[in-house]
DNA sequence: CTGTTAGCGCATTCAC
DNA sequence: GTGAATGCGCTAACAG
């Protein structure tokens, strides 16, 4: 927004097209019918100009931005990574630019950054899993129009992943495999995402009175996996659910090294379906969330929300899909 | 930016207030000094109304929108994500915002992409390394101020990760190990990353004629480095440098799964070290980028540029770390 | 120190 | 059909 070398405004088309500013704003914008030969002269003098409205002065006068916010807990969390790609290029093709803020883990600080942003927009997708159900009520007010991703509430247009029906998926897969003890490495306890695991998990239980499951705090990454893999070993369980690939993969990479054979001796199965899960030795057993076709849900909810404010808040629920492979086999005897 | 329920502005404040519009706005931008008794008031008013200036009139008159743009290619990239968290966090710490835009891989609408996103905000960090020079070249001088990443130029500033040496150092390395007859699976071959690999890769040639270097056109993610292990083997090569981590997985994934042992029938080399790669079996030979700290140092340029537009342009190359890990390993005899 | 005035660049009433 | 005002919400001269 540098103004540097004197930018062209739409004073300097009038000027050079001998008409006034408000022909040249009819013209450029399509509005009313003004004689052609004005038309033609205000569209080569802009042309000339190279002349192009300001966005700024536009949104001001017209009320709205083609902007909308994104805000996500984390940039480096390949689920957000996904979302605003999906989102990204939806909206980019709608005419619509994405303002981006990561609000770096702080919960705190989440609320706040949603409000900035939202001012400088028309409306803002909210990726806030760990954000507290009150903070999140308030927030949905006074961010309106906003659309939820991967959290259940009534006062706002949702979309998400129904991590709950696709973990108990793959529950159900080694519990016909003959697995009956289970260990669960689970990930942020505060998260939702881990919440919706764990949900799925304590149903399951009570539903399979015979199968023992143990829980064991681990965390999101590779280097989680690997740390808890002699936790795991000495849990005597038969197969072990990752909170997600990469936990998996840390594990997966311990035990073997370890001389575990797997599925053999134990069975192990992760989620998300990253790419390379389907690289691993053996192969990874998961469930594939579709985390950008969530982004381009987020942005149809976006866009219903920006048309029409007074449209009841829709659910949208996306099924992951359970990728069965190589990680996951029959009980040992 | 729906005012829906009519926004609360500045005079509403100062009604409120008891002052004029321009005691409210010096007091709420430290301006001035005022007198506190008045300041005080202004402060409450302002409070119990939950008034806050809108960024939008603010942007329009000030020049400028504490907002810069990031455009790249594609947001599927890791490279490109890590970019855009680094200068997302720092960008944010200094109370600017990020706008992305992700131009899907489309060269030809990138430096319209850019221009547009370019009069919303203050300045442009440009991740364009298929665009070519004459494009780039036009685009600096539009976009100004701008940072250019990963692509040298003299017209503005820059940053990058300097390919190159880190591809030359594997390259020593395997020579050290005695390897002579040497596979390169090449990625986007208009890419500049690609051609940085390929210089280095030209001038260890020049000096080394006793080896043969063999080029593979593959492509940059897991399946087309496994579509190409075939070729690989048919080369009779005994080290392969792949154009990234990905690819050399899908390799070593095809290689070992055809019973051939890393390093001891073949090495394996990749590029960037993305996490997995030390979880890999074996792990993996591999240079780290520092993408991150690239998004960070853009900030920088970035924030130089904006408060000193007059500033020479700087260039900044961060060489990535070689990582000798388990998949490369003495020529077989 | 404080209030009044004049724009920032544009879209849109309203008169002609 | 077209042009001359009015205002979006705010900051920065400009006077008092």
């Amino acid at each position: 927004m540098s103004r540097s070398p004197k930018r062209v405004t739409i004073a300097d088309v009038a000027a050079k097209a001998n008409v006034s500013l408000s022909t040249v704003s009819r013209v450029l914008n399509g509005n009313a019918t003004v004689d052609p030969a004005m038309a033609e002269r205000v569209r080569t003098a802009a042309a000339e100009l190279d002349y192009s409205a300001s966005p700024l002065a536009r949104s001001l006068v017209l009320g709205r931005t083609q902007t909308i916010a994104v805000v996500v807990p984390d940039l480096g969390n390949p689920t957000f990574q996904e979302i605003l790609r999906g989102l990204s290029r939806a909206a980019g093709t709608a005419g619509y630019h994405v303002l981006v803020a990561d609000s770096a883990e702080t919960v705190d600080e989440e609320r706040v950054l949603a409000r900035a942003t939202r001012r400088r927009t028309d409306g803002v997708v909210l990726c806030a899993p760990r954000m507290d159900d009150a903070a999140l009520a308030s927030s949905l007010r006074e961010l309106s129009p906003v659309v939820v991703v991967n959290r259940a509430t009534a006062d706002a247009p949702v979309v998400g992943a129904d991590y709950r029906s696709a973990f108990s998926e793959i529950l159900h897969h080694l519990h016909r495999l003959g697995h009956r003890r289970l260990v669960f490495l689970s990930g942020n306890p505060r998260s939702s995402s881990n919440a919706a695991r764990t949900a799925a998990l304590a149903a399951f239980a009570a539903a399979h009175p015979d199968v023992m499951i143990t829980e064991i705090p681990c965390g999101v990454d590779v280097d989680s996996g690997a740390r808890v893999a002699g936790e795991v070993r000495a849990s005597g369980a038969t197969a072990v659910l990752a909170y997600n690939d990469l936990v998996a993969m840390g594990v997966m990479g311990v035990l073997r090294r370890d001389g575990m054979r797997i599925p053999d001796d134990i069975s192990v199965a992760g989620f998300d379906d990253i790419p390379f899960s389907r690289w691993t030795s053996p192969t990874l057993t998961t469930a594939s969330v579709p985390s950008r076709e969530l982004g381009a849900r987020a942005w149809e909810a976006m866009e219903r929300a920006l048309t029409d404010a007074s449209a009841p808040p829709t659910a949208d629920w996306l099924l992951p899909v359970v990728a069965l492979r190589e990680s996951t086999g029959p009980a040992p005897a």
